[in-house]
DNA sequence: TTGTACGCGTTATCAT
DNA sequence: ATGATAACGCGTACAA
């Protein structure tokens, strides 16, 4: 004998059984099968709204194999470059019918280790990466390579080899650029603030900036380098030991806009002017540097742009599952400089 | 006839198999059920380990119904309140075994109605909103409530009354501190730039505001008040406007950061003094009212407290299924006055 | 055009 | 301490 619980949950099976149909014909009807009549379907769906049904996600991931979920870890959620980023990947997915599990590795390895081995066994259709500062292994995510399952890493990539899609900024092109710009602007005695070389972004700026001062005859004054997490308090603490020597850079290349943001608080309070004395170029033109007073030069990542080659990309991938191996070149998204005040 | 494909997804039936017991024990050493001897949960982790075995949610959310996700709308994740509060959330709701969702309905109603139906096939857990800013009509939720499913609104809540929980910032009280502040210091002609009255957030503020005035003898000029949806576009043609008549405000009370980042600047275009000729206060403590200079006063909303309230409460219904019908008090935040250089 | 029958992977329940 | 079985709700080959 069968209760009938007024607030329980209906399923197909309690439709087909109110209107003398089978099951399966009520799912083909409100999936719009063509091989339903078109008053069938009708009768169905009217009397699905009338019982209050709703699809069942769940159920049908586990049928279909497929979540239609995809996982994103970021190191974090309020970094302007993540948030943008966020913002327009999400726009990109959600009418494609893609949800986005959004997690924060915190910039901790093992956070983000837990969370590898969380979406692996959430059945993520795909995983989309921005690596954590020190990250240098990378088997946690093997499992989804194995499985089949698409995994990309964008901006902060594996600096070692690894089968995974990628798309990146182009860091090095960023470095360059920097110092090209700082040597125009004839600058020689020239300090650098870098996250550390773990990390691919600060790695290839790294590279691209030391070539510049090498094409120009100049190598970074190992004195006037720091390699640290890019917060406003390391930064303070490096540029007090950059201005207690009795020689004083001409030049400092920051490779946050934090960092830069603090030089420039850090000038204005120390009575340095900036650019006569002081030249400082920040990286990702975060909107803060352009409020300050100097307004920072600085290097523009395109975060949309970036999202929107990763959602084509994804989608590309999602469809075509022939393809799904085939880890073709990096993408690379260019990079602007953004001149203002500051130099 | 079996075939043993090499890359399928192996289950615990495949493990039972391979090791001679049956799916349940698997089942249970997995979850280490305390009914099963530590010789065997040995055995089955290891065999599990080697053949590669992962955990399928989606059957198991099948199973138990529940996902152990959590849907978060957010009109922008890029806005500096939203990208603070989902990072606080999220790392409050992961150790606790949940995965987040994370939606922006873009400010749009029929976005945010097409997310709501979509998280709610999605079967999430909770669902955690903050409405949209012309959101006026609360049916798209209803589904949530009829079902059992808890539904939370943070910041941006219901202006009607509404079947759910509701934690807030104190937003009435924001505009109230904001008013008194500015009769403090004895501005007479104060003008107002606020959002869209439809959002809760706006109403309030306006309202205290409005009390802050009135217990001075103030009123609101209708002339210098300004009801739009708070972009840098909008605030400058607002701006224009205002100093186009013959008298000119002495104070600007905006309702955001963007605002009254716009103001300032607007103000050294036009060569007004701050605080001097013109004060002028926002409201959220984005990093960006501390950066400019003047340094801009303005209302901490306190983010991070916020989130951990959400939190709190969403766990303790969770855990708890006998209270999910109890709508207590709402919960409302503290503000705080963040005094600058702009007043 | 519609129905039958079964599988997806896991777990609660009852039995041994 | 472990096994056998039956759901959970949906989708789809196959049959009619």
């Amino acid at each position: 004998m069968k209760e009938n619980k007024p607030n329980a949950e209906k399923s197909i099976v309690d439709i087909a059984l109110a209107l003398g149909v089978s099951a399966a014909t009520v799912s083909r009807a409100l999936n719009d099968n063509p091989r339903i009549s078109e008053a069938t379907r009708k009768k169905v769906k009217e009397k699905a709204k009338e019982m209050g049904y709703r699809h069942n996600s769940m159920a049908s991931s586990l049928r279909n194999r497929r979540s239609n979920i995809i996982g994103l870890i970021v190191p974090r959620v309020s970094m302007y470059f993540h948030s943008v980023f966020i913002t327009a990947l999400q726009n990109k997915l959600q009418p494609e019918g893609y949800n986005l599990i959004v997690c924060q590795s915190n910039d901790s390895v093992a956070v983000e280790q837990q969370l590898a081995s969380t979406l692996y066994s959430s059945r993520v259709d795909a995983l989309v990466v921005s690596l954590a500062l020190y990250t240098e292994e990378y088997h946690h995510f093997d499992g989804f390579t194995n499985h089949g399952t698409p995994l990309l890493f964008y901006d902060r990539v594996p600096t070692k080899s690894y089968a995974a899609y990628i798309v990146k900024g182009d860091d090095y092109r960023g470095g360059l650029i920097a110092g090209d710009h700082l040597i125009e602007m004839e600058c020689k005695k020239i300090a650098y603030i870098s996250g550390p070389l773990s990390c691919s972004i600060y790695k290839e700026r790294t590279e691209g900036f030391t070539h510049a001062l090498a094409k120009a005859g100049l190598h970074l004054n190992t004195d006037w380098c720091f390699y640290h997490e890019l917060t406003a308090e390391n930064a303070w603490n490096s540029l007090r030991q950059l201005f207690s020597g009795k020689e004083k850079p001409d030049a400092i290349f920051a490779s946050n806009d934090t960092t830069a943001v603090a030089a420039v608080q850090f000038s204005r309070e120390q009575g340095i002017k900036i650019p006569q004395e002081l030249k400082i170029m920040g990286y990702s033109n975060d909107p803060r540097s352009s409020i300050i007073s100097p307004a920072i030069t600085t290097i523009d990542q395109h975060p949309t742009e970036m999202a929107h080659r990763v959602a084509h990309k994804l989608l590309q991938v999602l469809k075509d599952k022939r393809q799904a191996q085939e880890y073709d070149a990096q993408e690379i998204v260019p990079v602007t400089l953004i001149r203002r005040m500051t130099t």
